[in-house]
DNA sequence: CGAGGGTTTGAAGTGCATCAAATAGTGTGG
DNA sequence: CCACACTATTTGATGCACTTCAAACCCTCG
């Protein structure tokens, strides 16, 4: 695990960070400057805890590459994965809503460049601006129905159609069919995890769901003959249908 | 089922709605009476359908009594439960960030008293006043946290141990212990489904958790002997302690 | 009383978890 | 470039929890 390296943004933001920040929060050139003065960017390695649910946050994040698992724990060690949340999202903003305190806790799980974002400039603005706070009404809206769906699919698809459903997810093709070419971004075990299963059971169902669709499997890249074949198959247990843009 | 009832509401708002109101939305009488202009309460039979997903959204409700279900449905009839809510809820008010569209549908499962409340003012509201979004924020995230849990419960505890969680939220007795007498709010089939289960594994996780801590069932009434005990059962595999105020 | 829905019980099946062990893959130092 | 150590992944065998299908029971209400 190497050392985190800082490296200060406040002057002159990233035009990705800002990017970034404008889609989630929906505000000008103005309030970004606002947002992302004293931001630093740190580079972390797979493993890094960022935070631990339950410590007092000062500070919200924006992942510029990596990938970033929030979980939570039980005593005696259980983790319930929240999400895995891929470059470019925001993480920890909740926390403004709790007390200052992290509902969960974050790890780095493919190494990644995440921007720290103080809390304080992110809550002055919001009691500041409504066009931010709609925006992020907005945002918290669609992961509630992000949610809504997580539940859904734990209760009707079985193993090898959550797989499927994730892999539709992560070919993010809207509609055209055709071979695609995808890359699991992370452990398979992870990626198990996310979906609610053990590492054995995602291999075996992984296998399933080549017995069904047609796919070509070699370590973590994988080759989907057929969207179309694959959404069938999936989203025959699911209320919305791929591409999942939901009536 | 008997026929729908309509009251209107509009000059003279129950104290209940407008304290309703006001909890959730955080506003003052004013903004109170904005919204609650064009009100019509609405009684309404078990099992009247009020909405369905994916249709165009004019109005949002408020519960004065009775129970809700929340859900959404396969092609082939299965339904994945959103929600079940209890009196002093607001629902549908989320479609103003889906194209003022209702992202699931809504059906009455214990009769109710219901009040239409008109989407337009809540948007020019929440357009006008940051008050207002932000107690909506507030909101959402809260939900947003139960969601978690609610995929947490679902991937950590076994069926008796969520059994228990259920109880312990329906005698939401914060901390004292002793014996509590509950009654279930609606039928033991809707309870199967809240927690995602079937009625059997209801009836036998039942079975299974009166075994493990001292309850008294007779129908739908259950005595708890002891609350610390059933929480020591079911909480053991959550990541949040009873009385559930996390950390 | 009798019909019908909700609930329980029984028997059998299935899918996923668990435990154990083999195999593949990756990075290390020689 | 190879051997080793370590981890990720797969495979096998077995068990358990929940589901499914079927039937009995119970309760309520006309």
């Amino acid at each position: 695990m190497l050392p985190t390296k800082k490296e200060n943004l406040s002057s002159d933001a990233p035009a990705e960070l800002r990017t970034g920040i404008a889609r989630y929060f929906g505000c000008g050139i103005e309030a970004q400057d606002r947002l992302v003065d004293g931001a630093a960017s740190e580079h972390h390695p797979k493993g890094k805890i960022l935070f631990i649910s339950g410590d007092k946050a000062k500070s919200y994040f924006y992942i510029r590459s990596g990938w970033v698992k929030t979980f939570r724990e039980t005593l005696d060690g259980a983790q319930a994965i929240i999400d895995i949340l891929p470059t470019g999202h925001i993480f920890g903003e909740t926390s403004l809503f709790e007390d200052d305190t992290y509902p969960y806790s974050a790890e780095i799980v493919e190494d990644a460049d995440i921007v720290r974002l103080p809390l304080a400039a992110l809550k002055s603005e919001i009691h500041a601006s409504n066009v931010l706070a709609l925006s992020m009404l907005k945002s918290m809206a669609r992961y509630r129905r992000e949610q809504d769906k997580e539940v859904e699919h734990r209760t009707l698809q079985n193993a090898p159609q959550r797989i499927g459903c994730f892999l539709l997810r992560l070919s993010n093709q809207c509609g055209s069919d055709g071979p695609v070419h995808i890359h699991l971004p992370y452990d398979k075990t992870l990626v198990a995890a996310r979906l609610g299963m053990q590492p054995e059971t995602f291999s075996r169902a992984l296998a399933r769901l080549k017995d069904a669709v047609d796919l070509k499997i070699k370590g973590a890249s994988i080759e989907i003959e057929s969207i179309q074949q694959l959404a069938e198959f999936s989203c025959s247990a699911c209320t919305s249908h791929f591409p999942c843009k939901d009536k």
